[in-house]
DNA sequence: CCATCTTTGTGCACGCGTTCACAAAGACAT
DNA sequence: ATGTCTTTGTGAACGCGTGCACAAAGATGG
């Protein structure tokens, strides 16, 4: 998905830098898996590759958390993990609201990866009266009614929006007035926000219309000489060396 | 959600910037919005706003497209919406399949966006025989077993995994092999695929621990002087300026 | 204690993306 | 036709992120 900040370009959160907040949790999962294998430590080179990553990009990541490496041998993987998950927040509990509980909302309530890394679903919220006290994931589903006070009973700061398109500003702005200030957006529109609160959006049709995109122009490079309108003829598909940049679908907002 | 890239240094797609392809579905978007409306044309800053990005990004974007605006009129909505699908590759009609029909895979089957920007969920295909001929989004389940011939058979070139982690590498091969040249996935787990092949990562779990990161810098910044584990405590919402930057969470790869 | 070998941490350069600011282009009125 | 006004399209500058390549640091063995 990909949105366009209109406003700060890319503010750099107490040093550390955008970029590489994005990638902590991936390093945190890779780690996580080593801890579980009982691995002592990792070398740069081993880790980046299990994150997917550059060597050298992942040095230079965790220079910004500071220096937890010891040379000729590695990081040690307990430490780096507890210290990724406090620098991302992960040693405290967050309480979430998931608003929207349709196929999706219901499918994000029973999702496994919110409660094992330190979100908890403190509670479900729907407009519809019918799904009112009805348990999704064991949740009983409460109305939008109370949202205001189910954010203020249980300090909720992060909301996640999952209601269709038409009633998410709408949600939003119910949720940012109660204290909510960070939101994760599920529904295809952008939010409007006051200063101080995050949103991050995902869009599921966006990240299928960027791969079409590609595979566009993976698949007819000739047979683009159809009728006009566009340059595109003629394309000879020779050294195709496949596309993909490093460019966001998801990002705050 | 967040990856990074190895390998290739961001290409550019036939002289549009990745960048730019991210954000044409944003664009196109806002665009449908208004040609239901029936309005005729936009100017760069009505249009940017709708979308949530900058005039002058929107017009530079634009121009990777070719000139089609007109000075001191602004731009033609339905000719613009018809430049960017083609541009996309919206204009055809491509089919998918889900693979992973649990929670989320069947929330995504069920998912109006796809259908509306011509996905087509070809197939729905689970590990599971107990699944297997169950109508999900009134598409038959097929089994793992068929998922060579369901590909084939259907000229897929489109896969969205939905399966666990553990079984996401061994799917993403067999979808591969298959001719699949395009996956979204949203196991969390790093693919490995071969050139060619784009992947996108949609990382639920991720995008919390960014807002989580932000959450927590907002929170305590004065509390921060303590034993090192978390501020989090005494919340004051003084003036609270809030990061975010443009960071992906979702990336090719 | 010294030599060697491994791996970190980082200075530096490069490139992409964003934004500003303005000239060119066209619409529209007179 | 000519002038004015609006809005596009883009040249240029800037900043962030990436990756190379190497020096510094420490482990390890003799």
């Amino acid at each position: 998905m990909a949105t366009g900040r209109t406003h700060r370009p890319a503010t750099r959160s107490r040093g550390i830098p955008e970029a590489t907040v994005a990638r902590l949790p991936l390093y945190l999962r890779a780690l996580t898996a080593l801890s579980e294998r009982s691995v002592p430590t990792v070398s740069s080179e081993e880790l980046a590759a299990a994150a997917g990553v550059n060597s050298a990009k992942l040095r230079k990541d965790f220079s910004y958390l500071g220096s937890y490496g010891t040379r000729g041998v590695g990081y040690d993987v307990e430490y780096l993990v507890y210290q990724i998950s406090r620098e991302l927040g992960l040693t405290q509990d967050w309480p979430v609201v998931i608003v929207g509980i349709g196929n999706l909302g219901a499918a994000l309530a029973n999702y496994g990866g919110f409660a094992s890394r330190g979100f908890r679903v403190a509670a479900l919220i729907d407009a519809d009266p019918a799904m009112a006290g009805k348990p999704v994931a064991g949740i009983p589903v409460q109305h939008t009614d109370d949202l205001e006070k189910i954010i203020k009973d249980n300090g909720v700061s992060i909301g996640v929006i999952a209601t269709p398109a038409g009633a998410a500003q709408q949600v939003c702005d119910r949720l940012v007035a109660a204290g909510v200030t960070s939101i994760l957006n599920f529904a295809p529109t952008v939010l409007s926000v006051p200063d101080g609160v995050d949103v991050r959006k995902v869009d599921l049709s966006i990240e299928l219309q960027i791969l079409a995109f590609h595979e566009q122009r993976k698949a007819g490079e000739e047979t683009a000489a159809g009728d006009g309108a566009l340059p595109a003829t003629t394309r000879d598909a020779s050294t195709d060396q496949g596309p993909d940049g490093d460019v966001p679908a998801v990002m705050p907002a």
